[in-house]
DNA sequence: TGTATTTCTTGATTTAAGTCAAGCCTTTTT
DNA sequence: AAAAAGGCTTGACTTAAATCAAGAAATACA
């Protein structure tokens, strides 16, 4: 049930069966429906999540009311609001279901657990460092530019979301963002 | 000697006398003349830096042969290249003296002892996160907001560095961040 | 101290993306 | 099935920053 989660993993470092083993019994699951909410504004992100199947959006509320998609996620990703997670803070942002949706969790707890079991759990900081996607939108690209580094890095947003989710995702305008995808391709 | 240091950690969050000293003993200290380098692209970064005197530039070469300023750091602030430090991989970028200058140092091995020791350090994730600047120049603004940022978060480094450093860091042109100070005050 | 080099300022021009607006196409709702 | 709403495309226009260029000021250095 849990090998994609497990099989994500392995792809960040070289684990032991035995490790491997620790790490999936941490693991939860968490089915929601379409819209439903995984993260609240105002509440603490407590776990990082997988998902098996389905789709996220990950927003915020914009002062003139609109709402910024601060990333997407697809089948096989991994997220979590880093900021909460790691200041155990309020999020200022929500996550909710595109569509239904199965995950994997895994909280905070059973992560310390985990850099205190073994030190090869500790290269954890490096490890949802690395799981975090960099945030197309914030390399100092040109719109098109970040059209490109979408296109090649993460294609499959292409096809789940509508283009305004993307362009509002790569902070350009959807007019923007429909006339480049016209001249490319 | 390290007082600036512990005093710095403490505003991070509520350490008792003893989890202080800990951490005291783990630092180190590193004297560099104006030029030298702290950290050469293609190394390792091992450690986290905090300036007890002096300013450090950190840079990366851009494609086209010039190079791009990562960040600008003056007395008080902590750093390191987190992406090397967290993957202990090569590092992409360098850092260099930009005076003579006094740094407190701590290792990674160091770090994580800390971690080990008390479920206080375990907030390391989160206290790291909370030294690492956000870069202005990722955050969407536009030049004047940019500047203005600077201006009201790390007004230090405009009394320290030349304009096209500050530009460089902003990314903007140096002709632009002319302007904008001319008419801003 | 004088010369050279680098840095900064200012102006003119170009360019790319944002804005505004209209129409079409698709999906949802009833 | 028809109407409504939302999403996408396209055109005309505006605007802000980049670019190009030249000269002034500051700094290095010989």
């Amino acid at each position: 049930m849990f090998q994609p989660v497990v099989d994500s993993i392995q792809s960040f470092g070289s684990f032991t069966k035995e490790e491997l083993l620790i790490f999936e019994h941490k693991l939860s699951c968490l089915f929601v429906t379409k819209n439903d909410f995984i993260l609240k504004e105002g509440h603490v992100c407590q776990s990082f999540y997988f998902i098996l199947s389905g789709s996220c959006i990950h927003n915020y509320p914009a002062q003139d009311g609109s709402d910024h998609i601060v990333n997407l996620y697809v089948t096989g990703d991994w997220f979590t609001d880093y900021q909460s997670f790691t200041s155990q803070k309020p999020s200022t942002t929500s996550i909710q279901a595109f569509e239904d949706t199965r995950l994997a969790t895994i909280d905070i707890h059973s992560l310390h657990h985990l850099v205190i079991e073994s030190p090869v759990f500790f290269r954890a900081g490096r490890l949802f460092q690395t799981m975090q996607y960099t945030d197309i939108s914030n390399l100092g690209l040109s719109p098109e530019e970040k059209y490109r580094e979408l296109l090649l890095k993460r294609p499959e947003l292409l096809q789940k979301f509508p283009l305004k989710f993307l362009a509002s995702y790569l902070r350009i305008r959807p007019e923007t963002l429909s006339r480049i995808r016209k001249r490319i391709r």
